[in-house]
RNA sequence: GGAGAGGUGGCCGAGUGGUCUAAGGCGCACGCCUGGAAAGCGUGUAUCCGUCACAAGCGGAUCAAGGGUUCGAAUCCCUUUCUCUCCGCCA
């Protein structure tokens, strides 16, 4: 949600910048204007008949107790008389304040100006590109036959269990998650991130505070019986940690990681992409999330790319970066970067993170404000970041690395793994 | 899952129908005092909406949430929700 000032201020300017998500909000940005004033001009009317309701309850009460009660009946039957037009009125001002809260929340956050136009992912702008790619061996085998080889991943014992896309890793393979995770986490925290250990479910709220609902609800997994929502990304229950909060301005930034599982309902993915790690339902990952002063938020954007950056340089894996194209870009995000590696087997690139700005839009939805210098409460800016998802990474590393002797372990990652070579 | 007790400002806590415009305390901020500090004294201390210049001032809302009774509700009634205690179950 974004500030309803920007509406007022400069609703055509909202409008323009949306086009590139490939939005047109003129109509709904017309009739939140509407909204708005209607809203206000009921809400002056209410408080006056509320304010003369007040007066003459408090005449009456004065009345009585000096005796006077028959001068009090008059007075009596007006306020009843306001009684009934303040609810009136209250009412007609909630429907209109309830509509365009809900209008507003429908409006995606428009995009920072750098982000590219373009309509879908082969439009998206490659800005880095890092790491030299493996030469392509036309006898490398791809990560889920690599997977059965050498048994350390099972994907018909989850097929099994569970259903596709969600697959048991076993032996080397768990050892190898596990000491990603630690990995990462330890990187996080010593770049100044405290580690958290969130709820993997969420109730409504939370999923409304990131984004999630109502623009995802299908994509999460729901358990009706408690209302609650499996997480799809650690994002939502930290970012929520701060949903109304006030936070004090030398708080800033606020900076947290979180090693979670994810949950997907992936609906409506199938086919060649999909295929052993590439997409999962449930799959692992370390999320990085700051809220910052609203001036710092895009330089805390770039600290976090080449903080990923940095984590891809160890663990010597090829990588790119690009700045997602006005059509890929999320409805909460308004500047995002996806970093791929690149997978020598499939020969083809990766995503394994993406780090984005929302600037205010989730915190006009989850109330997370600080106090300036100035004495005013504003909203901050929230960020967050895979760092990383393991699944594709895991498939990338596993293809990259193979040789005749076996799967070889990033040395940096050895001290967690205890082995240096899968075989 | 069963029974009971509760939810009041940043925190503790008083308040069972009309000076609640929410006592008192703690905390915090500023000032006085002091060589400096502590103590003491004084002042201030929520959020949101509207009006307006997103100032001051003024009006309104908020005592878990929603509804009701009443001229008037933190206070009475109903519903929901959360917390705590005990019992049950359990890693």
């Amino acid at each position: 949600m974004i500030d309803i000032q920007r509406i007022r201020d400069n609703s055509r300017e909202v409008v323009e910048r949306l086009k590139i998500k490939h939005i047109d909000a003129g109509e709904l940005v017309e009739r939140i204007l509407e909204l708005d004033i209607q809203r206000r001009q009921m809400q002056k009317q209410l408080d006056d008949a509320l304010a003369n309701s007040k007066a003459k309850a408090k005449k009456i009460g004065e009345l009585f107790k000096a005796g006077k009660k028959d001068e009090a009946e008059p007075l009596k039957e007006e306020t009843a008389r306001l009684k009934k037009e303040t609810k009136t009125l209250q009412e007609k001002l909630d429907d209109a304040a309830r509509e365009l809260e809900e209008l507003m929340t429908q409006l995606p956050n428009p995009p920072h100006p750098s982000v590219p136009s373009g309509k879908s992912e082969e439009d998206n702008e490659i800005i880095r590109e890092e790491g030299v790619l493996p030469e392509h061996r036309p006898n490398a085998l791809p990560h889920w036959e690599l997977a059965k080889k050498y048994n350390i991943i099972d994907f018909e014992a989850g097929n099994k269990i569970t259903g596709a896309g969600f697959p048991v890793y076993r032996g080397f393979g768990a050892r190898l998650q596990r000491a990603l995770i630690a990995f990462f986490i330890d990187e996080a925290c010593n770049a100044g991130y405290t580690e958290y250990q969130p709820p993997l479910l969420v109730n409504e709220d939370s999923a409304f505070g990131t984004g999630q609902l109502p623009d995802k609800d299908g994509q999460m997994y729901h358990i009706p019986a408690d209302n609650l929502y499996l997480i799809p990304t650690s994002e939502v229950p930290v970012t929520n940690l701060f949903r109304d909060t006030i936070l004090k301005e030398d708080e800033l930034p606020v900076k947290c990681t979180a090693y979670s599982l994810c949950f997907r309902r992936e609906a409506g993915s199938y086919g060649k992409d999909v295929r052993g790690l590439n997409r999962l339902h449930q799959f692992d990952k370390v999320e990085i999330v700051q809220v910052t002063h609203p001036e710092k938020s895009y330089s805390a954007l770039d600290e976090m790319v080449n903080y990923v950056a940095g984590l891809l340089h160890k663990l010597e894996m090829p990588f790119r970066i690009s700045r997602l194209c006005g059509g890929d870009l999320g409805f909460a995000a308004a500047l995002t970067y996806d970093m791929e590696v690149y997978s020598a087997a499939q020969q083809r690139w990766l995503e394994v993170s993406s780090i984005s700005n929302f600037e205010s839009f989730q915190a006009h939805r989850m109330k997370l404000r600080f106090r300036s210098s100035s004495g005013k409460n504003v909203p901050a800016h929230t960020l967050n970041g895979s760092a990383l998802a393991l699944p594709r990474l895991l498939a990338a590393m596993l293809e990259n690395n193979q040789g005749p002797e076996g799967i070889h372990i990033p040395p940096v990652l050895q001290k967690y793994t205890g082995f240096d070579i899968i075989k």
